[in-house]
Order: C-alpha cells, then sequence, then structure tokens
DNA sequence: CGCATTTGACCCGCGC
DNA sequence: GCGCGGGTCAAATGCG
C-alpha cells in the first residue's frame, strides 16, 4: 500500500515556524525562555550569554556512533550543562533521580559516568532478547500444537523484571519521521499513542547481534517536532560511515558545519536527553531546565513523559 | 526472491 | 483481579 503511511498531517503544522528555528537558535531560545524551571524557584544555569558552542552539542549520531559509550554521553552532555541546559542527572537510582531533582541544587553536575548504565543494566546490553530466547524456547515448547492461541508468550524468571537499555532520545524538527542516522532500522511496530493522533514507529537495527531499537514519535502539539528515542548501544560501526557517509548520512564530524548549512539534513536537532529507563522510573539524567519554546509545550509529552520527569515540562494554566 | 513494512494479536507491567 | 497502555511478535503483503 502506497498511501502514505505516516499521518504527517502536514496541515497541522503550526504554519509559522515550521523549520522556523534551526540549531543557532537554541541557545537564544533557552537563554531567553529557560530561566524558569517549572517547579523549581530558578534556575541558575543558563547563563551563556554568547556561550553557545554548537561544537558542544553532540549529534545523536555521535551518541550512537561505535560502541556508544554512555560516559562519554555524560560527558558529553556535561559539557553542554556546564554552559547551558542540559543536565545530566547522576541517576542513584530510580526514584531518587526526582528527588534529586527536586532537592538538590543543580549546576553541579556530579560526573557520574556510570551512573546511567549503573542502575539497571547488568545484562542488559546486547542482550535485550529476554524476548529473543523465549522466542526459541517457545518455538520449541510450542510443538506440541497447543499453543495455537498464544503466539508471544515469554518464559520470563518470574520476579526478574524486565531490563531496559539505557535510553537516548532526541527532539528533533523534522518533516520526516524516520531519521536518516546512518543505521538500517527495520521497523518492526507501530501503536496509536494515547492523546495522540500520531503513532508511535518502533524500529530495531537489521544488523545481526545489534539489539538496538529505537522508537519514533511525533510531537502531537508540535507535529513538526519529531520525538525519537534510541535504546541501547550499537555494537557495530555506523554503515554508512562505514561506505564514507555515503548515502547523505550525517556523520558526526559533519554536525558542525550541518549546523551552519543544514546541507541535505533536513532534520534539526532540538534537543537531547540521555537517560537510563528502567521500567516505569526514569532515572538518571534529565534535561534540565527545560523550559521548551511555546512551541515544546506538550501537554501529553509521549515518549518525553517517559523519559523526562513531568516537573520539567510547563504546566498550563 | 529477498527484504521491509503493515497490522492485528498477544504479553507484560502498572494502577485502580 | 481487572483493565489499560506500552511494547513485541509474526503472518501477510508490498516493493525493488
Amino acid at each position: 500500500m502506497s498511501e502514505n503511511r505516516e499521518p504527517r498531517h502536514h496541515d497541522t503544522y503550526n504554519g509559522g515556524s515550521s523549520m522556523g528555528f534551526s540549531f543557532m537558535d537554541l541557545p537564544s531560545l533557552y537563554n531567553n525562555n529557560m530561566a524558569t524551571p517549572p517547579g523549581g524557584s530558578e534556575s541558575q544555569t543558563m547563563r551563556d550569554p554568547n556561550g553557545f558552542d554548537p561544537l558542544q552539542y553532540i549529534s545523536f549520531t555521535d551518541c550512537l556512533q561505535s560502541p556508544m559509550d554512555y560516559s562519554a554521553i555524560s560527558k558529553a552532555f556535561d559539557l553542554s550543562c556546564s554552559s547551558s541546559e542540559v543536565i545530566g542527572l547522576g541517576d542513584g537510582g530510580g526514584g531518587a533521580a526526582n528527588e534529586s531533582m527536586e532537592s538538590r541544587g543543580r549546576g553541579t553536575v556530579p560526573a557520574t559516568p556510570n551512573s546511567s548504565v549503573s542502575s539497571s543494566s547488568t545484562e542488559a546490553v546486547g542482550e535485550d532478547d529476554v524476548g529473543r530466547c523465549k522466542k526459541d524456547q517457545q518455538g520449541k515448547g510450542s510443538e506440541d500444537g497447543t499453543e495455537t492461541a498464544k503466539k508471544v508468550n515469554k518464559p520470563r524468571k518470574k520476579g526478574e523484571k524486565r531490563q531496559r537499555e539505557p535510553r537516548f532520545a532526541f527532539m528533533t524538527k523534522s518533516e520526516v519521521d524516520h531519521l536518516e542516522d546512518g543505521y538500517r532500522w527495520r521497523k518492526y511496530g507501530q501503536k496509536a499513542v494515547k492523546n495522540s493522533p500520531y503513532p508511535r514507529s518502533y524500529y530495531r537495527c537489521t544488523t545481526q547481534k545489534c539489539s538496538v531499537k529505537k522508537r519514533v514519535e511525533r510531537s502531537f502539539q508540535d507535529p513538526s517536532i519529531v520525538i525519537t528515542t534510541y535504546e541501547g548501544q550499537h555494537t557495530h560501526q555506523s554503515p554508512a560511515t562505514l561506505r564514507g557517509n555515503a548515502g547523505g548520512m550525517l556523520a558526526p564530524s559533519m554536525l558542525s558545519s550541518a549546523q551552519q548549512a543544514a546541507p541535505s539534513f533536513h532534520h534539526e536537532l532540538l534537543m537531547q536527553y540521555p537517560t537510563t529507563h528502567t521500567q516505569g522510573e526514569s532515572s538518571s539524567m534529565y534535561l534540565q531546565n527545560f523550559t521548551p519554546h511555546q512551541q515544546f509545550q506538550l501537554p501529553d509529552y509521549g515518549l518525553l513523559q517517559d523519559v523526562v520527569p513531568p516537573s520539567y515540562f510547563p504546566r498550563q494554566p
């Protein structure tokens, strides 16, 4: 079927400003609007009058490149936040994160290189596949034929919670849902998102042994914004990188120039925030002081609320 | 023909 | 315990 499978709803683009601002607008955006974190008395971190250094922003391809190292990411964020708006919070394990956000004076960003993964992943990496093995087992187990009704049944050990890989989410302003990041992805699912007209798509890296997944969702508040959440770490190099950046992929090294020229890169990275998300509790690193531009005020944040605590979004009166 | 996408069904965790 | 929502599977289908 060639019907446009992606409910793009161009008509709902909030006309004025689709593609209205770019990378370079971010700093001013922050400086202007992010002074008062919701729920917080006031912020202090965001002064960077002219200090926006694009190079301090890592691209998502950066993050995904090769053995993605979340500690590196956290460092990168450390960089960013020291100069502006993104703050990595030491995880502290689950619920502590929220608390620490509220209570702890920010600005001190504990460089906790391990924190992003420490809390949850002992075996998570590379083994998302609690589900995979289940399939094997199921395949063998269901040979008696009694399983017809249950296609998916997961012999997961009791008491063993599904392990979540560290997640890393980005907001990009893009016309296309599926951002070209140099890796090959296979779509394995799509779900309607509650309170949103836009579906969420689920992708998995097609490379063997690589269990990285990503979710792509369009903000219904601002349809021009795509929220991409990566989960897991690539165990390989980006195919596009290996091919010498063929295919129009944006290599990390190209980012800075991309910021200036945005060549064929039709999405603009607006925001990124790493997170480890362990089933039900966001933790570790949050975007802080994220007082979005009007455009980002999302009553229902979809994926965002998954990775960013609600208190980080402005409440609408 | 092989690979990617679509889509309905199913499982799981969580809140009530 | 039940219902809901999120996440995943896999058969069917489409496409190059």
